[in-house]
DNA sequence: CTGAAAGCGCTTACAG
DNA sequence: CTGAAAGCGCTTACAG
């Protein structure tokens, strides 16, 4: 038998009709004998034949697939995302081809070219970290591919996004915070630079004031790469210096957890003495001892919903471009935080 | 202007030249005019002409693209097995395109067609957990797709895997355990029906034999789904049996993880009381307290060598179909099992 | 009810 | 040095 898989040319010819007669028949094209058809289905059944999906997207200019280029797979909420995309495609019959760029710039720009080249029906993009030159994904606009950002926004792009409120996730943890009784909250809070984190500032801040806090400059602390010993450190000194504390947000997990061990060393009791609130829900959040308390981002959903409006824009459905949604955060109640009674109420 | 990207025949037409010499002068192709070739690569970088990869795969009959299939991209050791398919595969000019059959076998069939349909030059498969009819993945065989198996065993399928060292993971642990001082040493197992239980039951067994310590079948707990639950539960009983434990392997991290709430939770004291080894090595084993020593999976080397076995297919290299590469686990020691000589000596 | 032809974008053996 | 033609697998407007 011949190599490779089964064509329309090789039932045509062993039935001794036409292709388009046997695509026709594939097909349930009206004006067709049932005889032929049968025939063809019967041979079509038998060597397994399955239409060749590049041929179709030569003719068809449409590829059925859409391309993700993700900063890195590796990272838990990435991988919700990429869970989410991949769901929301397959139910709509699309493939997807997904790159990481690893946050490097030179990867991210050679990927889009290649995804590009693959004449993918869409692009669903989140940036790297050392992206600042939009040129390359400047280039997928001008030649009309749509392409949807997710997670990370990106300003003066003429394409929709999907991101997380991250205003009101830190505005939530700290309002919770502040019902648990407390009243002096640090923030250890993410780069500046960063959107998302100035961001959790003003929510951190907007709880504050809505609650008539006085918000004090030096309760925020930057941890610039929210790593859990640059959270130790810094607690320490805060701990040390005398300064009245019993609540703490972190901007990210890893961070608070960092605050919490350097917490616990120095005798106080979490929740009773300081309640800590984390930010990404990470597996683990429910494993450490406390638990921890922590504003929850929906990976999967972003994912969804950031293919559902790349399908919008496939099918011209979408007229605003700009587009940017913005999806709820949840505050995942644990040990870390609440108070007995408290507790009692969300585990009963 | 028009729309979509440009193609060939746009800078032929615009050049008053043919298809053929446009073609030959993107590619250095020798015989052509130094003006002709001049002319055709300024055109092409001014309109960011990028080859049509469909018509590329139609043409020479191969995608570039290598299919995988895999349980969940959110399980993090695939996640980790995933970035190491991609960036080996982009080394190699590779895309890659990812079906996730969230342990379903039904969408691990249709995704298998999806990726046959698309013409992948090969496919790179992890078996779910329900799939016990192999009929669609010994289609892909008898139609001389390449394919290659990871992480998961399939037996009696002609093609290569890449498998983890379950037996010496295990081996490993266990006699690290007995090296500490441990003689009295609980495994908390899989379930017998998957091999890589199997294997790590044997690998805990040959441990203590090697050792001169008697293999004690009630020391040989099965923790079915893996939860951490499940395995407080089970430690739980042993400890008020009023059995002699002095260190607990763990099949999984989750596993190792209850049992230490137990162990805690009954007044002794880890290490020294009870070591506890889990396996798999997850993010969090560093982040709970004490940090839990686990058999780490190399999970970005499988997605790597997989992707290498997949070449040597696609290349006719590999002669031999049968191949079963084994790559070696490694133990990662932390706090649960080390006494402190041993950490110093680690930690230093 | 069926077939021949053209075309999607590209390459290359064959002519000139 | 350059071009016309054929072909990869499929579909569909046009004829019959």
């Amino acid at each position: 038998m011949k190599k490779g898989q089964v064509t329309i040319k090789d039932i045509a010819k062993e039935l001794n009709i036409s292709c388009s007669t046997v695509s026709r028949a594939l097909k349930d094209f009206p004006g067709i004998s049932p005889h032929t058809r049968q025939a063809v289905r019967e041979l079509a059944e038998k060597y397994h034949y399955r239409p060749n999906a590049v041929a179709l997207s030569l003719r068809n200019q449409r590829t059925n697939i859409i391309g993700v280029i993700i900063p890195e797979t590796v990272h838990f909420f990435f991988s919700t995302v990429i869970s989410g995309i991949e769901d929301e495609a397959m139910k709509e019959g699309y493939n997807v081809m997904i790159c990481q760029s690893n946050e490097s710039f030179e990867r991210e720009a050679d990927s889009i070219d290649a995804l590009m080249s693959a004449r993918v029906d869409g692009l669903l993009v989140s940036i790297s970290r050392e992206t600042k030159d939009l040129a390359h994904l400047q280039k997928v606009v001008d030649e009309g591919v749509p392409m949807v950002f997710f997670d990370r926004l990106v300003e003066g792009m003429n394409a929709p996004s999907v991101i997380v409120d991250d205003y009101q996730g830190a505005y939530d943890a700290v309002e919770h915070l502040i019902k648990q009784g407390c009243r002096d909250i640090v923030h250890l809070a993410g780069p500046e630079n960063l959107i998302i984190g100035r961001k959790r500032i003003e929510g951190y801040k907007s709880a504050l004031e809505d609650n008539e806090i006085p918000i004090n400059e030096d309760s925020i602390i930057e941890c610039r790469n929210g790593t859990q010993e640059e959270a130790v450190i810094a607690m320490n000194k805060l701990l040390s210096s005398g300064k009245r504390i019993d609540g703490v947000f972190a901007n990210n997990d890893l961070a608070a957890l960092g605050a919490m061990k350097a917490i616990k060393k120095a005798g106080f009791k979490i929740p009773e003495d300081i309640s800590v609130v984390g930010y990404s829900d990470w597996q683990f959040c429910s494993l450490v001892d406390p638990s921890l308390t922590s504003v929850a981002q929906p990976g999967y959903e972003m994912g969804r919903e950031a293919c559902r409006l790349m399908f919008q824009e496939i099918n011209k459905t979408n007229t605003q471009k700009s587009t940017i949604k913005i999806l709820d955060t949840q505050l995942v109640l644990r040990e870390s935080s609440a108070k007995e009674r408290v507790l009692q109420a969300i585990y009963k």
